[in-house]
RNA sequence: GCCGGCGUAGCUCAGCAGGCAGAGCAGCGGUUUCGUAAACCGCAGGUCGGAGGUUCAAGUCCUCCCGCCGGCUCCA
């Protein structure tokens, strides 16, 4: 006997049927069912035992069949418009769905609409889905004759007998399912893009067309989601940089993925570099730096002429002899360590640079800030003996969240990646690295998700993704071990015994980058950056020309007692234009003054909130900006 | 790199099927002297991303290049 949970938490016990003629018999509108956490099929019998649970389409895991369907909907529609297009893969995906399509003549976006259109006629027809089982001979049958050269790829890595096909009215496809009962579900769906996508994602096959949608179960779950989308849109740091003035990037004469810094933002970038190299400082680390260019033979040395070489500039020829920009920082800090015998006692040693380096990255993947060919890393590598190992990882770990914490983040996840199948090192020193990464995000009394075989190949590594406002995941820290650099390089410590030891190497970087991370920002507070990071954080405002004097003597005294002050007045500008500026550019407080506050030596505070604090003294106010901006807070 | 979309004034955009390059904001000049998210009038501003080509005529059509945007296994 089977338990099978309906929606309304009632238990029913049954046998001997599919969940969908319980469903039916039980009066319940299931699309789906879970079993072991599995979701499947309301279609498949129950099972002899266990416990199952009904799913309605209004249940979150539903969502996902849903999708799932609408993807079938999709390839459905298409089909109709297009009867010689092969279909390839349509899966759920995380905001909605997709389907890749062989087009004979490759779509223009116009047909979205189109497909569009005949996608709500098939959803109004409301043709019931059913589930088709075929012996694999005749599945092979089906899909040769209908030409389904990628189902039929696809068809050949499966090794049951039977073949699950789904059918709805005249279309067929290929599937294991789960699906909803009938396609009159698939209600509130939009189509969002046209995209290429290589068959498999190998770019040396089939440049496929991707078609990308949404659906949800309720108009108003589908109407969230697209002002989810608009609201990401709004925050957006390639439309807000330029607009707060922080950077510019797409300079034709300077180059894709190159960035400029306009005093705004490197203002903001100066604060959090200020900020990153006194805790440096504080934790123990020794700041270092190395230039930008290095001798082939240093590249050859480290393995990145044989192995990165695709991530690399091409060399530059000086002199008969080749240099190359550098695409990462290691190489340059070794040197440094190697350039004289270090003594057991000294160990760790901690060299930290925010070391700018050049990147090969494809034109494509290019994307404002986030994915740049030059940008500042901020990098350090720990050396250290075996038996510091851990405890390094520890402080690294404390320290990389309080420089997160700091920044405004307080959600994180953190991934611990394991040995591959093609590695270097020994696999003691692999294991020794591993369980100190593990000890110490346990001993952190961090929850963290180990990935098996992830890590990179010359060693393990924990990274840190944190969560922005708009609960989006973005990976940042990362600690990784090296255990290739330093047998190529011979690094060495004397240890007690008076030999020579190979110490090891922890690279990291607690930000990322600071073009990325500062992208990041810009997005996780909408451009409106806490006191300590406004690149201006206040703005004096006369309401009438008369007060212009004035407001510039205020803005003085604020700037020279350190506050980032301004005087916007300007002859024929309102006090409303003036706030409009302000607001726009997000500075956080915004001091008025008119013929009042000039009488009496004082400014009204008026907060980028809206809020209007009334009249206060300009020492008043000066304090309390930068007692914000001394506590980091996003307090105003 | 590849597929699709795009590039018109500093910014946001209009310019339909080739036929004299437009608007709002910003800028500049003036008027207004104004109390918490856009006062009013005027002026100036463009090798239509670049280079070729088709045409009597190209912002518009074609080719190449540069740059930007969405995407390129979240696997039936």
């Amino acid at each position: 006997m089977a338990a099978v949970e309906l929606p309304d938490g009632e238990v029913v016990e049954a046998q001997d049927m599919t969940g969908l003629e319980l469903a039916q018999a039980q009066g319940v509108d299931a699309v789906a069912m879970v079993a072991d956490g599995q979701l499947c099929d309301v279609r498949d019998r129950l099972p002899a035992t266990g416990r199952i649970r009904l799913v309605t389409a209004e249940d979150p895991l539903a969502l996902e069949v849903l999708r799932h369907s609408a993807a079938h909907v999709l390839a459905h529609a298409v089909r109709r418009l297009f009867p010689d297009v092969k279909l390839a893969i349509g899966p759920a995906i995380r905001d909605g769905f997709y389907y890749d399509f062989e087009f004979p003549e490759p779509p223009r976006s116009e047909d979205l609409e189109r497909i569009e259109q005949e996608m709500g006629k098939i959803v109004k027809e409301d043709l019931p889905i059913e589930r088709v089982e075929l012996p694999k001979a005749e599945a092979v049958e089906l899909l040769r004759r209908g030409g389904e050269v990628y189902k039929q790829e696809l068809l050949d890595d499966l090794q049951q007998r039977e073949i699950s096909f789904y059918k709805q009215g005249e279309f067929i496809d290929l599937c294991r399912g789960p699906h909803i009962l009938s396609t009159g579900g698939v209600r509130h769906f939009k189509l969002m893009d046209l995209a290429g996508a290589y068959w498999r994602g190998d770019a040396e096959r089939t440049m496929l067309t991707r078609i990308y949608g949404t659906v949800f179960p309720s108009r108003e779950g589908l109407k969230e989601h697209l002002r989810r989308l608009e609201e990401a849109r709004r925050r957006d740091h390639r439309v807000l940089g330029p607009q707060l003035e922080l950077f510019s990037i797409n300079n034709e004469d300077i180059g894709a993925g190159l960035v400029l810094w306009h005093p705004k933002g490197a203002r903001v970038r100066q604060e959090l570099e200020d900020f990153w190299v006194r805790e440096h400082y504080r934790h123990g680390y020794q700041l270092v730096r190395s230039p930008h260019i290095g001798r082939a033979r240093l590249w050859e040395r480290s393995g990145h002429l044989e192995f990165y070489r695709e991530g690399m500039y091409s060399p530059l020829n000086v002199e008969g002899q080749e240099f190359y920009l550098k695409p990462m920082n290691c190489p340059f800090h070794i040197d440094i360590y190697n350039s004289r015998t270090h003594s057991w006692r000294e160990l760790p040693v901690r060299y930290a640079e925010l070391g700018t380096v050049y990147r090969y990255e494809r034109s494509g993947v290019l994307h404002g800030l986030l994915r740049v060919r030059g940008f500042t890393q901020d990098d350090a590598h720990i050396i250290c003996r075996p038996d510091q190992v851990e405890e390094e990882i520890r402080s690294t770990l404390r320290f990389a969240l309080h420089m997160l914490r700091t920044a405004g983040f307080s959600e994180f996840a953190v991934y611990l990646s394991t040995r591959p199948a093609k590695f270097v090192g020994e696999p003691e020193r692999w294991d020794l690295a591993t369980e100190a990464l593990r000890r110490a995000v346990q001993a952190e009394e961090m929850r963290y998700e180990v990935k098996e075989g992830d890590g990179a190949f010359y060693g393990p590594k924990i990274d840190i993704d944190v969560a922005d406002s708009l609960g989006r995941a973005w990976q940042l820290t990362t600690i990784q071990f090296d255990f290739n650099l330093p047998e190529r390089f011979d690094m060495s410590y004397t240890g007690e015994d008076g030999h020579l030891h190979r110490p090891y190497m922890i690279h990291r970087a607690l930000y990322g980058a600071l073009e990325r991370f500062v992208g990041i920002l810009i997005e996780h507070y909408g451009g409106a950056f806490p006191p300590w990071l406004a690149p201006v954080q206040a703005v004096v405002l006369p309401v009438t020309e008369e007060q212009i004097p004035y407001s510039e003597a205020v803005a003085a005294q604020l700037t020279a007692e350190g506050v980032r002050a301004e005087a916007w007045g300007r002859a024929g500008k309102t006090l409303r234009w003036l706030i409009r500026q302000a607001q726009l550019q997000k500075v956080p407080y915004m001091l008025v003054v008119g013929p009042r506050e000039a009488e009496e030596g004082k400014v009204a505070l008026r907060l980028r909130t809206g809020e209007d604090l009334g009249p206060q003294e300009v020492e008043e106010i000066a304090a309390r900006i930068e007692q914000a901006a001394r506590s980091r807070t996003a307090e105003l």
